[in-house]
DNA sequence: TTGAAAGCGCTAACAC
DNA sequence: GTGTTAGCGCTTTCAA
């Protein structure tokens, strides 16, 4: 059997107490036990079970994360951003992704629950079908929503502004001179399909758009912008611009225009959403709203600690500003 | 407090013992009982306390990983098709990232296998310093290296022949006629840098190419490329093909060239190495190696259900031969 | 088939 | 400053 702190303990010739006071770091202990403790810890090669105190503490030091889906390059840069807020407070940061899929997103969550994560963040898969799950572990666990959030559930959450920041898009290809503008997203499964969507349908509405201007909803993937733009050509007149739902799609529309020698920015104008780390690296380099991860990251744990202090903390929601980032595939900036 | 299995043991009017064995899915308790548990444990939610039951029985149904920096997409692939094959077995996967930092790195070890997951998957960050950490842990759970490995210690891995790798992509540049053949890799920290390296070094020598053919190592990252794409162009004469350590490296390199106006494949053939998703979506889209991420992920559980089975199972180390995915960037298929 | 009871390893009262 | 001890919630002998 491994060596447990009864065995340092005795080595040390001090009662477990006194080993444990060491081990925990405590103020109160002489010097020279807590020296032998050590030492004794050394040579028999004690591992700490956080199992065993986490049983008896109730807390763990850990705080777990889901994602939707670790492939898309978003949520890395958000779960690097967390870590690196997390590191100053030596907590650890346990990741799971749910694979799109409420199913295993409860079954992760309940797995990080279970095991005692001292909070969660979750970017809940979608709005409605993710709830249960999100009620459930609320019910245990200090829980903040980022990027997306659950309908008709109260509780914290940080993202951007997404209506906003679609129309940071739309603005800037209207004033660039398009009046036939697309936009390519996703179905309208997670909030921010949602209000991307909307923040879309508002622009039309404000700035009287053509009502049959065309809105292709699949998926936040790079395939469904390619199909998508094999979509736009197909039914003509094209559209002077092309506003997607994130930039995965954009690079997938940008790629497929490519193939069929339609120009970018000069024959059409295409916008993406996150700035994930291809952006400028896509042909052409891709306009985008940029969210702003570390501000994601920090407000994240802000709230995250918050209510881990008091669990009756009121909600909150906080929404970011994003920004527009402007490259070649509007025309460039400068 | 929480409900607890003595609380619905209670309501129930069964033994703490009878709810276990019902709660645990035991075969030895009359249908009676097992009903009127699962009722009561329902009707408190109930919910299992699985650190306690971790301590009890010492295992806890969960495998950890460790990858060095999520960011490179590479690794999100492979914990995807990790994430899929342990699907079928019931047990969670805790995602860890090391952000290319050693001490990270061992603590995030640390706090796995004191947690007690039944078995670590790793990508070593350093081929030398996180040595230390693998044999640490090693000792204490049951371990497998995937991609990556570490030097001087007998561990199981599973990963690609990387020298096997960049030899199918410098062939065949070379059988497209290119005689001045650059290499742009990371730095020769981790094993996968200095396996590529010396593949690339063996077709030097091998196929009488000039000693005085560019090697610049830096980082497996795009901005890498560029930079490195940069320093080519300032030393003429110009490649006739560049091969890079991965793909994140060839996009960037193939971004700067772009901006240079160097023509690919026309001017110079540029290769990658992974086939991340991007890959294809690339302008040109990129040449590449091909790991295939979901054998290694199936060669990988194999493993380390293996150990899991038997500690003193003989050590392996399996190497799978990766693909040649031909694409425009040297000049495309068919 | 069921129950009583002994811990898993650790921490935190509480007493000295 | 140090030791004794009672659990944290669960599983699993062992006996009935």
């Amino acid at each position: 059997m491994a060596v447990t702190i009864r065995d340092v303990a005795e080595h040390a010739g001090v009662s477990v107490a006194t080993a444990s006071r060491v081990l925990t770091g405590s103020r109160n202990v002489s010097p020279v036990l807590a020296q032998r403790v050590n030492d004794a810890a050394r040579a028999l090669g004690y591992r700490h079970n956080a199992v065993a105190s986490a049983l008896r503490r109730g807390r763990t030091n850990t705080v777990g994360m889901i994602v939707p889906e670790i492939e898309n390059p978003f949520f890395p840069a958000i779960v690097e951003a967390v870590e690196r807020r997390l590191q100053g407070s030596g907590r650890d940061l346990f990741l799971c992704d749910a694979q799109q899929d409420v199913a295993i997103e409860r079954h992760r969550a309940r797995a990080l629950a279970n095991r005692q994560v001292d909070g969660l963040i979750i970017v809940p898969v979608s709005s409605t079908a993710s709830r249960a799950t999100l009620v459930e572990v609320t019910e245990r666990t200090p829980v903040v929503q980022v990027d997306r959030y659950v309908q008709e559930y109260p509780a914290d959450w940080v993202g951007v502004d997404d209506q906003h920041g679609i129309s940071l898009a739309v603005e800037h290809v209207m004033a660039l001179g398009a009046t036939r503008v697309a936009f390519v997203s996703a179905a309208l499964e997670s909030s921010s399909a949602q209000a991307r969507h909307a923040g879309f349908e508002r622009m039309i509405e404000r700035n009287g758009l053509p009502h049959d201007t065309p809105r292709l909803l699949g998926t936040f993937r790079a395939e469904w912008g390619r199909a998508a733009a094999i979509e736009l050509l197909a039914h003509p007149p094209m559209p002077d611009a092309v506003v997607c739902g994130n930039d995965e799609i954009a690079v997938g529309v940008l790629g497929e225009f490519r193939r069929k020698r339609v120009r970018v920015p000069e024959d059409v104008l295409v916008t993406g959403f996150d700035d994930i780390r291809f952006a400028q690296l896509a042909d052409p380099p891709l306009t985008t709203v940029r969210q702003p991860g570390d501000q994601l990251a920090a407000e994240c744990i802000r709230l995250l600690d918050a209510r881990m202090a008091d669990r009756d903390t009121p909600i909150q929601r906080v929404a970011i500003a994003p920004s527009l980032v402007i490259r070649e595939s509007t025309g460039g900036s400068s």
